[in-house]
DNA sequence: GTCACTTCCTAAATGCGTTAGGCATATGCA
DNA sequence: TGCATATGCCTAACGCATTTAGGAAGTGAC
């Protein structure tokens, strides 16, 4: 019986491709035993157990979502730098539906610490210079700023937008837009 | 032997509660059924099967916040209007974690019509009448609205402002007050 | 070719979801 | 009050998933 040549990178992989397929939840070992045409106690020869193995696609998912935000955000400043983050992200979740949900998994602290995590925080810090803000509201604007897109993206995602006019990339380009406005004009402890 | 006194109501309602102690996606009929000291196979008098379970929970919740945020609405308007709204979900979420997680499950085109969704779009829509917004500007401002409450919720229900500074109260505070000035100076086609 | 290593296997324990069918308890009717 | 009926909860059993232990068979280095 000839070998499948499993490593743990090639299990998370397969495990990224079932979650954007079936779903994240369905991620688990006996579906990629299956996948593989392996027996499900193979697996844990690669990976420690299930909750290791949808760690290891949140992981992946961060770092791969990471690494267009990267190269999305070259060279670019103000809106442009805004619009081109929050489109990776929504474009991505939209190809990987599974992973963009892995990527919400929560992690324990060390993890996290370790993961891509830090990085899309420092992305989303660096829009920020594009705009004149200091510091109390910097940290404002950078929640306010993952909270429309994980928002936005997470109700699209679920279906919200389905049965109802306009279509969801008008709003998210308007959306984008009042964002923009709003860090340009960010109202200040009394507002006008 | 005495009797339980099993009814539908009375599962659904342990599992919401379940749902808060231990996590939206620990509450299974197993759970359910330890929690009332009875065998797992008296549930499914009940309850039709585990994702029945699931969604009469979702139910519960979808309407409990529905209940909250119509009270909370009641006479208020404009920027009054929007922190209630805002604030009613946060504090719902807050309380009661794995029930809010619960409402946020896909429900199926029929379910989600009978459900308490409608209502809360409803609500929504309704904070919009102390704007001056017109039509495909007023579902957009609806989305971000939307967006920004759940994705703020999301994200700190997850832990993610748990290690860092200013508080989420802050915040949520400040984000209100840039959502209130945005929707009233929301920008035309071609932004300033 | 042999040795060590790793991959994948079989076997088995445990627990969950689900269905079928049975006993006993509470409730409605005489 | 006594009985019939509906139903609340049970036991039993099946299939499937997760996990561990230990064994067999490919693979590569010498």
């Amino acid at each position: 019986m000839t070998r499948m040549g499993l490593t743990t990178e090639r299990v998370t992989r397969a495990g990224a491709e079932l979650a954007d397929e079936l779903g994240f939840d369905q991620v688990t070992p006996s579906v990629v035993a299956r996948h593989f045409g392996v027996q499900v106690a193979s697996l844990y020869s690669h990976v420690r157990n299930a909750q290791d193995l949808r760690v290891r696609v949140a992981l992946l998912a961060l770092e791969e979502m990471a690494d267009r935000a990267a190269a999305a955000l070259a060279g670019r400043a103000g809106r442009d730098a805004l619009v081109a983050l929050g489109t990776t992200y929504r474009d991505y979740a939209r190809e990987h539906p599974g992973r963009y949900t892995a990527a919400q998994l929560r992690l324990d602290h060390a993890t996290a610490l370790a993961s891509a995590g830090p990085r899309h925080a420092a992305m989303t810090r660096a829009i920020l210079r594009g705009y004149q803000l200091t510091e109390p509201d910097q940290t404002h604007a950078v929640r306010l700023i993952g909270s429309v897109f994980h928002g936005y993206i997470t109700q699209e995602l679920g279906g919200s937008y389905d049965h109802s006019q306009p279509g969801p990339q008008e709003s998210w380009e308007r959306i984008l837009d009042a964002l923009d406005v709003l860090l340009r004009h960010w109202p200040h402890e009394g507002q006008p």
